[in-house]
DNA sequence: GAGCATGTGAGAACTGTTGTCGACTGCGAG
DNA sequence: CTCGCAGTCGACAACAGTTCTCACATGCTC
């Protein structure tokens, strides 16, 4: 069975404080400068147990680190900027309609999608941020 | 100035032979394998070199390794089988569409995005494959 | 409270990837 | 066809993120 952990509930909820996406070694680095004492690997062990329950939404970076931040209950794609990582959520039902009908037509099922878009927010863009890419 | 190599040469040829995406490591064994000689941070060095050159295309698996394939150029998404990695490449001109302008609706510039769909291909279905979850 | 399955965490181990640096080599200049 | 050298190679070390190990601690049930 599934204890409650003065650990986990700390880490579920930091993730009430925090805006945007953020690595598991972002968390543990805040919560012991916030004083609280937790090792890595349970932050680690917290941010999974938290996805497999749908309470954090989790993607992977460009560099290959995941990221996580607290999710709402319907299903919805991230716009992230590059510069600053603040996060929007949005939704496309025609997107989710395409990709199932696209799958289907090549014969697929049990079909799922990962969807991410990326840019510069205003904010950034004014400020003048760099830009990337992203393969297609 | 970019000089021609017999390994630069060896990687790009590696993957007309293969379908699908493969990783660095396993294009570097492949070679080994089949006798060629060449050191694991050439292959890095030149799947990426090919990667900025168009040449190939990569996305990055669930457990965060860089994967490649020889890649058409126009801008396209892949649809893979989660049980066997066979790819197909797809096209949906409306989804570019979505993306771009939920983007600037959100004040974003410079947009780009990553979208790849996950199934079971009709082979493996039948066949009874597992299933599997992708956050959302 | 007692018993014990479950969770913790410091540190080691692992994985994919990138950096280092002396040796090597493609290739344009002469 | 040399020569010279910037570009390249590759064994190896270093790195970053993540997972494993295992002795110890602690929620939960009874
Ligand atoms: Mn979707
Ligand atoms: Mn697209
Ligand atoms: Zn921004
Ligand atoms: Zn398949």
């Amino acid at each position: 069975m599934i204890r409650n952990t003065r650990q986990r509930t700390a880490v579920n909820a930091v993730f009430d404080e925090l805006e945007g996406f953020h690595s598991a070694q972002e968390v543990h680095a805040r919560m012991r400068a916030a004083g609280d004492s937790i090792g890595l690997s349970t932050v680690y062990r917290a941010v999974q147990a938290l996805v497999d329950d749908g309470e954090l939404d989790s993607i992977r970076t460009d560099a290959g680190e995941a990221i996580y931040r607290r999710c709402s209950a319907r299903h919805h794609h991230h716009l992230v900027c590059r510069a600053c990582g603040r996060t929007e959520e949005v939704e496309g039902p025609a997107v989710e309609r395409w990709a199932d009908r696209v799958a289907g037509e090549h014969g697929f099922v049990d079909v799922t999608h990962t969807l991410e878009i990326f840019g510069t927010c205003a904010a950034c863009h004014s400020a003048g941020a760099p830009s990337a890419d992203q393969p297609g």
